[in-house]
Order: structure tokens, then C-alpha cells, then sequence
DNA sequence: AAAATAGTGTCTATGAGACACTATAAA
DNA sequence: TTTATAGTGTCTCATAGACACTATTTT
């Protein structure tokens, strides 16, 4: 369809960058080790009409065509629902994909979203008739693969924005269980930002607890605690819904 | 065209929010009143070929349809140094608006920037075919104007990007000349910002000098001062290149 | 001299950062 | 008793915020 004389896209995508956090046992009553990792599916040889597929074989990140009836943010939904069998999740759109020469078989623009799955929810992981394969990867592991059109890219620009919105929001919230641990939160953190005053325990435990968003849980009018990262009982706490806002206005000066 | 059986959208669009700060004389030796504005277009009643236009006489962002040879991007670009005469400038991307609904004229997505222009850019702005009429509006006169399709959600977007960008990077120096007077970087923060550390005298003036993002400028060895806004000559600063990265687990602590 | 902007002096309270120390429970 | 995690005590230095004060120039 062309419409005032301009020609129209040849396809309207959406991909999803699905990124976790990984916790590997450490022995009994310590931290476990934690790694951030993306998930990504290896294209299937043909298309599930027996075509040959572009790209086939190499690494890509979920995704695939927008419905006209659906926003690109619906779509990541469902496809990441069909793909992985996970919803309820918090999507969020961080940036658009239309260079004209990004995928050869024509002027086809995407959408990118990143999305944190919590471990568990991956586990149960499928491939589908797009996918041969479907793996977690670590962040170096993935940029060495062969990746698809310019997926290079756009995991490139994924990093820097949930960097950017771990520092900046309540994301590490969605890393975590509900009632945490401070070291918990602390390995979270560490998994993404490089900060003296988070790898450094006294800093970290003494300034966490009076975070403006993270608050102690209670039960019965007693301080809730767990021993299941140490022998030592530590406290729970939980975020709250305060939002922070941060400026750069009202930071820490230069000598 | 279709592709794998999925219908194509029918059009992809690029619409861009531009944002001034407006000063008026406010007596001499005296900081300028300034103002958040936003320029916004009147839609014309009928398009170039004369036939009628879609949502004609409401008021809108400047934008238009994307070459299928170009970024929405780069369309955001050249749509606005033909509506406005204004090149250079840094656009960003901040979303995309894609509900099958939001056009009566069928399944049109649309690319939202923002983009901060000099008040004197705009002063030579210029109507063109597809606008009968081009002005700055408040941003209290423009939420209360008839505007087109969704661009109310649009401008509501932009303006929420724009505070979160003047808080946490250093845009504010597009708002202003290379070199400034406190006072002037003051002005322009309060028209987006508010916050006490910025709007007391004695707090703003004795912590923005040790900013690290920003320097005093000298002339031959010397301090480089400015009377236009004072009797007193006031020191003036430029912007570095440093940029500032916070965290909201390094603000200031609950009591 | 008066007025207006542009700062500075000084005080107090709070927080950051470093380092040593205590507390708790398992093995 | 040893060991590992989870904190706290205490010190020093830097900064935020408040308020009064000085400095510079025009009218």
C-alpha cells in the first residue's frame, strides 16, 4: 500500500532481549556466585513451510513479526510468551531498528525490548518451529557467536540501557525474590555495576538498610530473617513503591 | 507486500517535539524570565495535491512520512530543517507509537524525538504546504489546545524524557551559549527542575562551580567574567566533557 | 547612598569511607 | 574452638543547608 506517494515498510518487527541472573550453589550457608546471562535462540534451518530461512544457523534473539492488530509491545509479549512459556512480565521498549539495509530481504524496521526473566521461569524453555536451539549465554559468550542481522547491536545497546536502569531505577527488584537478603541484593548489583560503595561489605550493609525504596520485613512484630545464604540470621527486606529520582545536580563535587 | 503471510503496516512516520526556553527581557542588569516552550504546527485543510487532509485545523507535532531510504531518524532530521530551517541539532529518539488504532488512515506507526532548539533558530521558522500555521506554545497552552491523533500522549512522553534527561545528563547546555553565568544555568534548570539545591541563591551558586562537568572560563590568564545580566560581573563557565553517571544507591539516606 | 546581583564566611548536622571490632550459628 | 557471614563502633573528613555577611557596579 502506498500511501501520499510513500512507500511503505516490508515488515514491522519485534525482538526481545531476555536477559537473567544466574545463581550457581557456593557451598552451604554462603552467597551463591551470580552471572548475568541473555537468552538466545539459534534460527532454524527452514521456516515451518519448509523455506529456507535468512540467516539460518546463527544466534539471534527472540522475536518476529507485528500482528496489525497488536502494538510491538503486545507482540514481544506473546512472542516471548509462545517462546519461552513465560508472561506477566515487565517488558520495556528501549529502542528502534529501521536502517534500510539491516535485513536483506527488505525494508523491514524493529522494535527492540529487553525484559528480566527470573531464572526459574526460563527453565522450562522450549524451542519452536523458528528455533533449532535456544541457550543462556553470558555476555562475553554471546558477542563471540555469529549473530543475526544487526542483533550485535542491538544487545550492545540492551547492556547499556539496563546498566543504565539499574543505577537508576528499582530494576535489581525484579532479579530478586520478593523478601531478600542485603547480600543478595548486593550480588545483584555487582552482577551489572562496578561501585566501591556496593562491593565494599561495611559500606554496602551499614547504607542499604536506609535506602529510601528498600524497606525491613516484619512478621508478627518481630524482624523477619533467614539463614539461607549464612549461619548467621539476616534480615528480610522488601522494596518499596517509592520511586527515586536521582540528578546530577545534587551530586558528589569534584575535588 | 507481505512477508510470511503477516500484513505490512501502512505507513511509518517520524514526529519530533521541539523544545525551547524562551527569554524575556526582564530589565536591564536583571536574569531574563525563561520559558519551557514547544513548537507546534496547524495542520492545513488540505495537502499539496489539495486533497482534504486527515485531522485538518487541529494542532500538531511537525513531522511526516519516513523514505524508505532512510532512518525515521534521519527523516526526523530533514522534516525538521524543512519545517523549521534548523539543522545541527542533537534529535533523540524516546518511543514509538504503534496501536493499530491511533490512525484513522490505517495501520501507522510513528517514531516520537525531541530535539532542544535555540530560540533564535526558531525565530525564522517558516509555514509550509502541509502547515497553515507554526507557533511556541507553554506547556500549559499546549496541553490545552485540539491536537491531532495522539500527539497529546506524545508531548506528554517528550515531556517526561526531557525532565529525566535535564536530571540526569547535561542537556541543559543546549539550552544555553557556549559560555554562560550561573545565573543563566539556574534559569534554564527551573523551568524543567525543581529542587531546592537549585533554587536557593546560596546553595546553587556555591555548588555549581565545583560541578565536574562544568569549568570557569579564562582569557589570557584570566578569570573571563560577564555583566549582562548584573551590575557585578559574574564569572563564566562552560560545559566539559565529562559525563556525569549517578545511582540511586549513592543518593542521599533516609532520615 | 541605594539597590541589585554575585558571591563568601561560618556554623551545625549528617553522611562517606576506612578499619577494627562484635554477634551468631554450624560443623 | 574454628570459620564464615552479618553486621556495628568509632574515627576522620567532606558536604548540605541555613543565615548572615561582603563585593561590585549602576543609577
Amino acid at each position: 500500500m502506498k500511501l501520499n506517494g510513500f512507500i511503505t515498510p516490508d515488515g514491522y518487527t519485534s525482538d526481545i532481549a531476555v536477559f537473567t541472573i544466574t545463581s550457581e550453589p557456593n557451598g552451604d550457608h554462603k552467597p551463591p556466585l551470580k552471572k548475568l546471562k541473555i537468552m538466545l535462540i539459534k534460527r532454524s534451518e527452514s521456516d515451518h513451510e519448509g523455506n529456507p530461512n535468512m540467516e539460518a544457523g546463527k544466534w539471534a534473539l527472540p522475536g518476529g513479526f507485528v500482528r496489525s492488530t497488536e502494538t510491538s509491545l503486545q507482540a514481544a509479549e506473546h512472542k516471548l510468551e509462545e517462546e519461552t512459556g513465560v508472561s506477566g512480565l515487565r517488558i520495556k521498549h528501549f529502542g528502534t531498528y529501521d536502517s534500510p539495509n539491516r535485513d536483506k530481504r527488505g525494508w523491514i524496521i524493529s522494535n527492540a525490548h529487553y525484559v528480566i526473566a527470573k531464572e526459574e521461569a526460563l527453565r522450562n524453555r522450549k524451542t519452536t518451529y523458528d528455533a533449532s536451539d535456544i541457550q543462556l549465554f553470558t555476555i562475553n559468550e554471546a558477542i563471540c557467536l555469529p549473530l543475526a542481522f544487526d542483533h550485535r547491536q542491538i544487545i550492545d545497546d540492551a547492556l547499556w540501557f539496563i546498566k543504565k536502569d539499574m543505577a537508576l531505577t528499582t530494576l535489581a527488584q525484579h532479579f530478586l525474590p520478593e523478601e531478600f537478603v542485603l547480600s543478595e541484593l548486593q550480588g545483584v548489583l555487582l552482577t551489572i555495576l562496578d561501585d566501591s560503595s556496593i562491593s565494599t561489605d561495611a559500606a554496602f550493609f551499614r547504607k542499604a538498610p536506609k535506602l529510601p525504596f528498600i524497606e525491613a520485613v516484619t512478621e508478627n512484630g518481630q524482624l523477619k530473617k533467614s539463614n539461607r545464604y549464612s549461619k548467621t540470621p539476616a534480615q528480610l527486606y522488601r522494596f518499596t513503591d517509592f520511586q527515586p529520582m536521582v540528578s546530577i545536580y545534587n551530586q558528589k563535587l569534584k575535588g
